[in-house]
DNA sequence: ACCGCTATTATACGATCGTATAACAATGGG
DNA sequence: CCCATTGTTATACGATCGTATAATAGCGGT
């Protein structure tokens, strides 16, 4: 009796995506409790079973939105680092800056972040992706501090250079997308940036908003 | 036929710490999905049922450990700097190496504090509790930091410095908490106290160890 | 135009969740 | 010593979870 709904065949890709699209978008709304293998396939507009076709069960789809989102953070990182001069300095504070404002800092990937924080506990996959992605973004900045041309520090001091900045960089972010309103305009780029520029010993300049 | 357990009636102060105590033991453990009233109970040494005789809800037993779990934050912090000589840079490096290491910087606390913090979204009142401990957490760093009395530094440079120095703090307690594995012994001790260090323009002594 | 393949839907199943309610027993007062 | 109180256990219920399996339909090949 009841009329079965119709539906368009597409890629496996588009499905993928627009599943881990969803999966994000409710985490971040919701926390892990509103992600519901439904109410994941209700926003990206297919049934529940459909989920199990292309994921193994619900926590494969959980890695992969978790690596999709962590991907997508240094990406925007890496980007606003590759456009513009080729000069260390300058680059360097490109890629410190785009992570302390808008979209990086933002919100709703602060919630989606500690969301998917939760789930690396007891959970040897998802920490294998945290553990990647977070080497991944500090080997990024590693080799930003290397092409600083430094005298007289070594591949042991650029690690540890790199480790402290990673820290500074995250732990402002984290301050400045919890309570985006006590902090004013680009105040925290700006210490962020002196912070970097006293760790490593230089100074850094103040990079052109390309988005006014 | 099957055997009624025996139990002992006890206060309701005791019974509601040590269900609290169990829904932060579960929550840090395995998250959300992990901490269910069957679970709190048993852990507890009661049955499911006694949770509704002392608590409104779940609801309401999560929020009075998250209570609970802050509380014990601040505690901790606060003795954490007050016991030592009262030299301006020795406080402050204990006072930083003190978040370094366990037991705060610990896989557990961040789990949950991972948790709490997915719960200031949309909630006011989280979100107030949040702000409020952070400050007073900065405030401290930043009493720690202008009694350093350095040469040219107004109360403006110092409300910087503070937010950048708890950047640092927040950014390695938060990658050591989740990959500790990754950081061998006093490593990340060793490098929050020269990235402080180097922000504020002082030598911070290395604090002796009280457990060793 | 038809047919085979499979992407997609529909339905069902067992487990477990939070909650509600009734039965029981430990404890203190008379 | 017994009774009333109530802390505590036991059991049940409806909802919803993730998963499994069968039925259907869109689409490309011929």
């Amino acid at each position: 009796m009841g009329e079965r709904r119709s539906y368009r065949r597409e890629s496996e890709e588009s499905r993928r995506e627009a599943l881990v699209l969803a999966a994000l978008e409710l985490l971040a709304e919701g926390g892990p409790a509103a992600a519901t293998v439904r109410s994941i396939a209700d926003r990206a507009g297919v049934t529940p079973g459909l989920i199990r076709h292309y994921f193994a069960g619900k926590d494969d789809l959980t890695r992969a939105a978790y690596r999709h989102f962590m991907d997508g953070m240094t990406a925007i990182s890496v980007a606003a680092m590759t456009a513009g001069p080729d000069d260390a300095r300058a680059r360097l504070s490109r890629f410190i800056v785009s992570s302390l404002r808008p979209p990086v800092m933002d919100a709703l990937r602060l919630s989606l972040w500690s969301a998917f924080l939760q789930l690396i506990r007891g959970n040897p996959e998802m920490r294998a992706i945290h553990r990647q992605t977070y080497h991944g973004y500090r080997d990024v900045l590693e080799a930003l501090i290397a092409a600083l041309d430094r005298p007289g520090t070594d591949a042991t001091r650029c690690r540890a250079d790199a480790i402290a900045c990673n820290g500074v960089i995250d732990g402002l972010w984290m301050e400045g997308a919890a309570l985006p309103e006590d902090f004013s305009g680009d105040q925290l780029e700006q210490i962020g940036l002196r912070a970097v520029g006293a760790i490593l010993g230089v100074e850094l300049p103040i990079p052109e908003r390309n988005q006014p």
